[in-house]
RNA sequence: GGCGGCGUAGCUCAGCGGUAGAGCAGGGGAAUCAUAAUCCCUUGGUCGGUGGUUCAAAUCCGCCCGCCGCUACCA
């Protein structure tokens, strides 16, 4: 069982922010899950470092573009480590093995036909690299005029290689509608196919304005255009042209996991690129929300740009990991505020889940030795906590397929509050006094369930939950969903309880 | 302008034809194993408005209002 997933090349014109954390982490929780349930996982991420952007952020940061590049990429590298984004693989763009690639596909491209020189002229945004209608542009009072989005247009008029997207509308409806599940969440395929639907003209694909790009194959002066360039990283960094690499049968992709700003590009016309070259198209995409800041659009010139790092720092990577996906339904777009970060990890992983393992490690480390006791008789309460336990395997596998998070998350959650009723419910301090061997019968169903919590929690806090498993005596080995079928061994010597998710308390200012 | 989504308890949302639900917040109680954590009970909504279909409508249909997304055009 293979699977091949990738988060979006990030664009190297500025440092990583909240925004690209979020998509790298929850590529990280969807390979990890993957791993977890037994998949041999390849997961790729990267940077896009070509383009007219790239160029300008360099000469004004005084820098040779291969050494700003250097310098950015490294940066996105570092915060997917810090956030323990477990990829296989980090394509940059200005790599060999990717210029090659592309360079190959745009050979492959021309000779079947489909891309041909024409020309090109409009409105032209350096910042956004896209044209615009002359319709989409406002004329401001200073006399210069802006894109929708607000960046500045210029007039440009270039010779460009351009590929025949007209001819795949056909074909890409057919696809869509063969695979309902091709793009998610349902309303962005929705908006995805309307906008097939409303008619797809051929795309610009070269550029003759800038240099910092792969060379269209003999063509002097142009260069392939960014989005040609940036989507084939998810197979050149499979070895494509090779088809005999290694890694080539990965490909189609099951997953690419996308902001919904680029979800187009990837659910349009990297899927008209694919067909065109006669490669098959990617299994699913998935364009999730984006994030603002207490309330308001994170933006550099508000000043409320969110560093992930320093949230790490101050939070802890995975209070921070589970807070976004706990917190808004993954798809939608949501807020991030200190104080509902705060509240989440007292309330949910201190009170909830934290005193859950705590309360139960600690009654076992005092009234059995420290040794995880055996299963007894299994009363009717016993079944159905055992038994809740045991269907979130079946309930995660399927919310995860479909990338909702944030319902997985929940599910573990009623099992935890479960949990902590069931503990009352069965009081384990008083059955001490009056049953030993069912008070042992207790904290063993606790502890299972607690294996089964954190196990399935694993994929979203790591660190965390590894200590957990620490904490009911799971071996490495058994970490794994196939691992849940084996029963702890008999007489396993616990660790000395220790907390794992201590109470945030603000620092007195 | 077209297509689509949303509007349900103070907050975030689930329900999508059969007498209104969850979590958080608020109130009361229990317990004291535990990170003053936990558990139980509970206050709270004319389900945006309005017509209609139906024995029965948050749930289906029409219209209106308000947000939002995608897309187009006039100019």
């Amino acid at each position: 069982m293979r699977f091949y997933m990738t988060t979006p090349i990030f664009y190297v014109n500025g440092d990583p922010h909240i925004g690209h954390a979020y998509t790298a982490i929850a590529a990280d929780v969807l390979a990890r899950f993957k791993r977890l349930d037994g998949y041999d996982v390849h997961f790729l991420s990267g940077t896009d470092e070509h383009g007219q952007k790239v160029e300008k952020a360099a000469r004004d940061a005084g820098m040779a573009p291969q050494d700003f590049c250097d310098a950015i990429s490294a940066k996105f590298r570092d915060m997917e480590v810090r956030l323990d984004v477990s990829t296989d693989d980090f394509i940059r763009t200005t790599e060999p093995r990717h210029v090659h690639g592309v360079q190959a596909l745009w050979r492959r491209l021309r000779e079947r036909d489909q891309i041909y020189l024409g020309h090109y002229e409009g409105w032209y945004a350096v910042r956004d690299e896209d044209f615009y209608s002359a319709d989409d542009v406002t004329l401001l009072a200073d006399g210069s005029r802006v894109a929708p989005t607000g960046a500045p247009v210029e007039w440009v008029r270039e010779p460009n290689f351009l590929f025949r997207l007209s001819r795949w509308q056909d074909a890409l409806l057919q696809h869509y509608e063969e695979n309902p599940d091709f793009v998610g969440p349902p309303a962005k395929r929705n908006e995805m196919l309307s906008f097939i639907r409303g008619g797809l003209t051929d795309l610009s694909v070269s550029r003759t304005s800038f240099k910092w790009g792969i060379p269209v194959p003999d063509e002097p002066g142009h260069v392939i255009y960014v989005w040609v360039d940036a989507l084939a990283n998810y197979i050149t960094a499979l070895g494509y042209p090779d088809l005999c690499s290694s890694l080539w049968p990965r490909w189609p992709a099951d997953l690419h996991l996308v902001g919904k700003d680029i979800l187009r590009f990837h659910a349009v016309y990297w899927p008209a690129f694919l067909m065109a070259a006669g490669l098959p198209v990617p299994k699913r995409i998935f364009g999730h929300g984006w994030w603002t800041v207490e309330g308001e659009k994170m933006s550099k010139s508000v000043g409320n740009v969110i560093d992930p790092l320093s949230l790490v720092d101050r939070f802890g990577v995975d209070a921070v990991r589970f807070f976004l996906f706990r917190e808004v339904p993954f798809g939608n777009d949501g807020d991030y505020s200190e104080r509902a970060l705060i509240s989440r990890m007292n309330t949910e992983l201190a009170n909830d889940l934290g005193n859950l393992c705590q309360r139960s490690v600690s009654l076992i480390a005092r009234n059995c030795a420290g040794v995880l006791p055996d299963r007894g008789p299994l009363t009717q309460d016993d079944e159905e906590m055992l038994g809740l336990a045991d269907g979130l395997i079946g309930s995660l596998r399927e919310r995860m397929d479909r990338q909702a998070l944030h319902e997985a998350l929940e599910e573990v959650w009623k099992a935890i509050r479960a949990a902590n009723a069931y503990i009352d419910r069965q009081a384990p301090w008083a059955l001490k006094k009056t049953d030993r061997a069912r008070m042992a019968a207790v904290l063993r169903v606790l502890a299972d369930v607690i294996r089964s919590v954190a196990t399935m929690l694993s994929p979203f806090m790591p660190q965390s939950m590894a200590r957990m498993l620490d904490q009911v005596g799971v071996p490495h080995g058994l970490r794994s969903i196939a691992g849940l079928q084996t029963p702890l061994p008999e007489g396993t010597l616990l660790p000395a309880p220790q907390g794992v998710f201590p109470r945030f308390v603000e620092e007195a200012a």
